[in-house]
DNA sequence: TCAAGATTTTACCTTTCGGTACAAAAAGGA
DNA sequence: TCCTTTTTGTACCGAAAGGTAAAATCTTGA
């Protein structure tokens, strides 16, 4: 096999974050050649199914980064508190503190959601579950723990549109932390 | 002047629905057209400045809205607790129950706020000063009132964009019993 | 009734969209 | 080396996008 010059796991993370900017009809071809560097050429060998396969492999990496840095550290770390500070600083880090969009969030309130519909309905569930086992483990009552992980990833992805809209990234930065109080409390 | 058949008024809440289920971008034309029954031309009569112009209409019919039914109460209203009710009442109703999007938080999220920017902050900006102003009336701190009301709102935000990726709507439902709990506590 | 204005129909324009075809060019292994 | 496979560049396609122009039709007040 050839030595690829630009590995198809180089372009996604450009991907995903043309989509962030621009959302998926936001982002034409021209645009993502332009930031990615490469042809309509290269851009359909690597991604036969175009516009859409691209979007279905940005959302793989997302869930898979969640998975291996949050989820999984919430479902089966030792200390359960410990696990959800990381999961809010992984949080804040990821979103840059608020000066980055949730793409899923972003793809959930688009046209696009009856296309992506399970995995960004899976993103939410696979945290909220995770979340909510670490409460649990932690003491709370499982009604509780699904109640507040739901009322958590609602404050998280609600401060992000919020500090969006105003342009203010402080937002999310008080939502971290009234979040992760109430989560320890 | 001529009696219009169909007056601009009765387009614009057409238009918000079209515009909260497609997006600004999906919208297209044809869509627009096929909806409110009217050809281009009458459309660029009505809406001389295209697609931009019917979407600052929409916004601006959401704003009067808010600041007639939810914002006026919670400034002026007597009593405060009963205004925060109400606003629960009508924010629920309003987005039927969690099955309709926020068209100013989905705005928010796609590459059409840089355009629409002075609005979509503005709507919030509104809505938060409006609600921490009651909470003042109703007893609480100045700087609690922003607090609770910056996080009142990415909580409803959230809970939209939840209910709408996981298409469960009681999210929505369960987010505001929440909200307006803590709000009256 | 009739002129003036408001409204709609129809046809057309340019640009851009996502996508395809296919040949040229690299790159690697034998 | 040379043959195979992978990767890219270029040209092209039909469809749909937003928008324009102007004639035709309708409404209404005088």
């Amino acid at each position: 096999m050839a030595k690829t010059v630009a590995e198809r796991s180089d372009i996604v993370p450009v991907l995903a974050e043309i989509f962030r900017e621009y959302g998926f009809e936001g982002a034409s071809l021209a645009i993502i050649g332009e930031r990615t560097g490469l042809g309509k050429g290269s851009l359909y060998h690597f991604f036969p199914g175009g516009k859409e396969e691209m979007a279905t492999a940005v959302l793989a990496e997302i869930d898979a980064w969640f998975e291996a840095n949050i989820y999984r550290v919430l479902r089966e770390g030792a200390d359960p508190r410990a696990a959800i500070e990381a999961m809010c600083r992984g949080v804040n880090g990821y979103f840059h503190s608020g000066r980055r969009v949730c793409l899923v969030g972003a793809f959930a309130l688009d046209n696009v959601r009856d296309r992506f519909g399970n995995r960004i309905s899976a993103y939410f569930s696979d945290w909220q579950a995770s979340l909510a086992a670490a409460l649990v483990k932690s003491g709370c009552s499982a009604v509780d723990a699904e109640d507040l992980a739901e009322e958590s990833l609602a404050g998280i992805q609600g401060a992000l549109v919020l500090a969006r809209a105003r342009g203010d990234a402080s937002v999310f930065e008080r939502a971290m932390i009234r979040i992760e109080r109430r989560l320890l409390a």
